[in-house]
DNA sequence: GTACCGCATGGTT
DNA sequence: TAACCATGCGGTA
């Protein structure tokens, strides 16, 4: 073999006294004496004395000085034994998916038997094995010094071979990163040194390969009598090809020896080193390599690796952990042969945590976005196939076999890595993944874990599974590029959200039934809310999610119909409605007035709409005092679950804890003890879940209490409607009802269809109706009255009856009532005593005192908006029936 | 009734 | 247009 060898910066190294790399040797070098030995990670060379030059130019390095060194192995095929504890012999041996190792004939020979799938790259071409090529070349070069040259081939005439272009160019792109780089390295070809040059922007850490990145413990085997880089030559011509090196000059003079392997065999190498002199001075140097003509894919792995320090860890056996950026690092096959979305996206980080301090070196594969069926229950992972097949064991059954995953925290799966036939093709899944997935979303925490990266750990030839958690930003890279796939339920999975967070963010409050209309609506645009909610995917970032979907065409094109799969999703849905539908007593307006609730009929559903995104807040209760006069409002810290006496007029934010109480200082201490008094002894709701009850009838006849809503809304109609007594236990069919209930959530189906509400209903519906005439009613008034002051007139009698702010203080309350009260809704304590059916004085009082308000409400129209035009103003409407209703 | 299995279907690339 | 792949869905335990 004739190599013919150009330069090398370690030139450049030149001048001084220097020694023998050889740590047991030392000998002074002098100009004369000093030879090149193994490649350093930095790209420069060792410099040997002629003696242990000459050692290790005949590969007995390490048999020679190694002997006694930790790190011999037997090649798994052969037998023989393999030094893998030093740098020296990296290229003499390979390291195996199943673990152990193989001299590199061994591996050659293997390796050629494969007809079609799935080498392990370390097992296909260690890069090892390459790098330790072009070192062996340089080497020889530097010793043959240029003789030759006739014997090689220009670069150019490399280009002619399609495979070799082919893996380069995928080579190339890889390290690059750029594909006009690429190109512009295929088109001209002539100059691999260009190649050299293209300093790899955004790819600082370019996989280094040989020994350099690799395990300190592999060296040559001197069982492999050929395996020095000379023997190495040797070994792959023995596996029937003969494998010619040119090499370039980089242009830069630079520590860029680039090795073109010309040869017309199917084991081909390519080897090309690029400067990393930018990068930490480190020269890794690429490679592309073609071996089996079916192997268009290079198996040259290596995103991260953990490199070893080649002047401490050549050594001293230390490794050191080089972190790459995340594109570069990962295997050349995935970006020259897999879809980009399939690409790993790794970090450094994440890496470095897998790898931690040991030798393993991390081979990022490719990685997945989780679909719904993939996070499902189903427990099915569907792998793209071609990663499947250059990546996992070949199987030829449809049975497959078990397949080892470790994930990030080092625990052990197995799962079944199979196939099903499909159309004429395979469909390749993992089974079992459900309880690993789910696994990592406990771990993960609040987090959702949104794609599963695929790495290898070698040695060990290990599987490595690391989950990558949603980010909160819902317009993430990940999901724009799981809806550019077509994957839309990928990227949506990002998209998880906490109920509560939901909720309190929600622009729309939905009404009994709209839970369905929010399915309906939010489902075409985002099916993933019921895979979440299936999956139990929850994202608890506090981060306001709704808005966040990402539509995915497939999606909604699917929806739609024949989803059975989300019908059964949407059942699950409805299982948050229930807590929606608790969630409602407390949700309320950010602001303390009514004029920013409104509702809106959508799909024909009524939603209570804010101007604002509501909030949530606990209920109140109001006190009086001895004369029977409510003066205080009792309120529950939302942390300590304590009750605190407040004024009346107290404005409460909607996560009230004891230190907002700034009306009382000794108490604005959740350690601060509860205010004994008989409202809190025997009135106020115990701690616990107190304030989910909608309804109580306390014994003392003084405190009543109803929901928030509930009063939320009859605060509206102010006693407009009539009550009736009903049982204080809810409905079956809705908690918040009482039995004999006829409103259109208690018996109608959510079709809207059925019987009318009555007018005594006190559904939500009702109730939402009335209070958004009274919404109505307001607006109306407030305009009326703008319209007059302008006009330099004063309001009328009825605005000001139909103002609450205004009537209410004025209405004397029952000395009997106290009144929860959403906390929220600010200071006008609501006097009434609605819908919990309880007929006293006071209702019957404003009974007799006719409302504009009470004549006008039709339960059963549908809220018009406020341009439309006033139900009073509807003859034969609600003014009539309810008017009937009341008399 | 449910979970699982495995093929089929059809949208997307 | 073919391949891929998400998921539907019938069969079975």
């Amino acid at each position: 073999m004739q190599i013919t060898t150009m330069s090398s910066s370690s030139a450049a190294a030149a001048g001084g006294l220097k020694i023998c790399f050889n740590a047991h040797c030392k000998e002074a070098l002098t100009e004369q004496t000093r030879r090149k030995g193994w490649r350093l990670r930095s790209g420069e060379f060792a410099e040997l004395c002629d003696r242990c030059h000459s050692t290790f130019d005949q590969g007995n390095f390490c048999e020679t000085y190694h002997l006694d060194a930790a790190g011999w192995r037997k090649c798994e095929s052969c037998g023989k034994r393999i030094h893998c504890g030093c740098i020296v012999s990296v290229p003499a041996y390979m390291l195996l998916d199943v673990g152990g190792v193989e001299c590199l004939g061994c591996a050659r020979k293997a390796y050629s038997a494969v007809p079609t799938q799935v080498c392990s790259p370390s097992v296909v071409l260690s890069p090892l094995v390459l790098e330790k090529s072009k070192e062996c070349t340089i080497k020889n070069w530097n010793q043959g010094s240029g003789s030759f040259p006739g014997q090689w081939r220009h670069p150019s005439n490399i280009w002619n071979s399609s495979t070799i272009q082919s893996d380069l160019h995928q080579r190339l792109s890889y390290e690059f990163d750029r594909p006009s780089n690429s190109e512009k390295l295929l088109a001209g070809a002539s100059s691999s040194i260009s190649l050299q040059e293209k300093k790899p922007e955004g790819l600082p850490g370019r996989i280094g390969l040989s020994g350099l990145n690799h395990v300190p413990r592999n060296r040559y085997g001197n069982n492999c009598p050929t395996s020095t880089r000379k023997g190495m030559m040797s070994d792959a011509s023995a596996s029937s090809s003969k494998v010619n090196f040119e090499t370039c000059q980089s242009s830069s003079g630079k520590s860029s020896s680039s090795i073109i392997p010309v040869g017309e065999s199917t084991s081909l190498l390519i080897s090309l080193t690029t400067p990393l002199s930018s990068l930490n001075d480190i020269s890794d140097p690429i490679r592309a390599t073609t071996n089996h003509p079916q192997h268009k894919a290079i198996p040259s792995p290596f995103s991260k690796q953990n490199y070893p320090n080649p002047i401490n860890s050549s050594h001293s056996g230390e490794s050191q952990a080089q972190t790459c950026n995340g594109r570069g690092r990962l295997d050349p096959r995935a970006h020259s042969h897999l879809l980009p979305r399939y690409w790993p996206r790794i970090t450094d980080q994440e890496l470095q945590q897998i790898s931690g301090d040991s030798n393993s070196v991390v081979t990022p594969l490719f990685e997945k976005m989780l679909s719904a069926s993939d996070a499902g229950r189903i427990g099915r992972l569907v792998l793209p196939k071609k990663c499947a097949e250059v990546y996992f064991p070949m199987i030829s059954q449809p049975e497959g076999l078990p397949l080892k995953m470790q994930d990030a925290s080092g625990k052990e799966w197995v799962f079944q890595f199979r196939f099903w036939p499909n159309n004429n093709s395979r469909m390749y899944v993992l089974e079992g993944v459900t309880p690993c997935i789910q696994s990592m979303q406990l771990q993960a925490g609040d987090t959702v874990v949104s794609a599963v990266t695929f790495s290898r750990i070698d040695p060990e030839g290990k599987f490595l599974m690391g989950f990558r958690k949603s980010s909160t930003s819902s317009c993430t890279e990940q999901e724009n590029q799981g809806a550019k796939a077509g994957n839309g339920s990928s990227a949506s999975s990002d998209v998880k959200n906490n109920a509560m967070d939901f909720i309190a963010n929600l622009p729309l409050r939905p009404h009994k039934g709209s839970i369905e209309s929010k399915n309906q609506t939010e489902r075409t645009d985002k099916e993933s809310w019921s895979m979440n909610d299936k999956a139990g995917f929850i994202q608890k970032d506090g981060h306001l999610p709704v808005v966040s979907y990402i539509p995915s065409k497939r999606k909604s094109s699917t929806l739609g119909s024949k989803s059975k799969r989300l019908r059964i999703e949407n059942e699950d849905s409805i299982e948050l409605t229930l807590t929606w539908e608790e969630a409602q007593v407390l949700i309320r307006s950010a602001h303390d007035d009514f004029s920013s609730v409104s509702s809106v009929s959508v799909e024909g559903h009524q939603f209570e709409e804010f101007e604002e995104g509501p909030v949530l807040g606990l209920p109140t209760y109001f006190g009086k005092n001895q004369d029977g006069d409510i003066n205080n409002r009792w309120v529950q810290c939302e942390n300590c679950s304590k009750w605190r006496r407040l004024p009346l007029d107290a404005l409460l934010h909607h996560r009230w804890t004891c230190s907002d109480n700034k009306w009382d200082p000794e108490r604005s201490s959740c350690s601060a003890p509860q205010e004994i008094s008989m409202e809190t002894r025997h009135l106020l709701p115990m701690k616990c879940g107190s304030s989910k009850k909608s309804k109580l009838k306390f014994e003392d006849e003084n405190f009543e209490v109803s929901d928030g809503l509930d009063t939320l809304a009859n605060l509206a109609i102010l006693g407009e409607n009539k009550s009736h007594s009903v049982s204080s236990q809810p409905t079956t069919k809705h908690p918040r009802h009482r039995p004999g209930c006829t409103c259109i959530v208690c018996i109608q189906p959510p079709s809207g269809k059925g019987p009318k509400h009555k007018q005594t209903c006190t559904c939500n519906v009702c109730l939402t109706v009335k209070r958004r005439f009274q919404t109505l009613m307001l607006r109306r008034e407030k305009r009326q009255s703008e319209k007059e002051s302008e006009n330099g007139e004063t309001p009328t009698k009825q605005q000001n009856c139909t103002q609450p702010a205004q009537v209410l203080p004025q209405t004397p309350p029952s000395p009997s009532a106290c009144i929860i009260h959403n906390a929220g809704l600010g200071n006008s304590p609501p006097i009434l005593n609605p819908n919990n059916g309880l007929v006293d004085d006071e209702f019957e009082r404003k009974r007799a005192t006719p409302s504009p308000i009470k004549t006008q409400i039709d339960l059963n129209i549908q809220p018009e908006r406020e341009e439309e035009p006033s139900p009073v103003d509807v003859p034969g409407s609600m003014i009539v029936a309810f008017q009937n209703d009341l008399d």
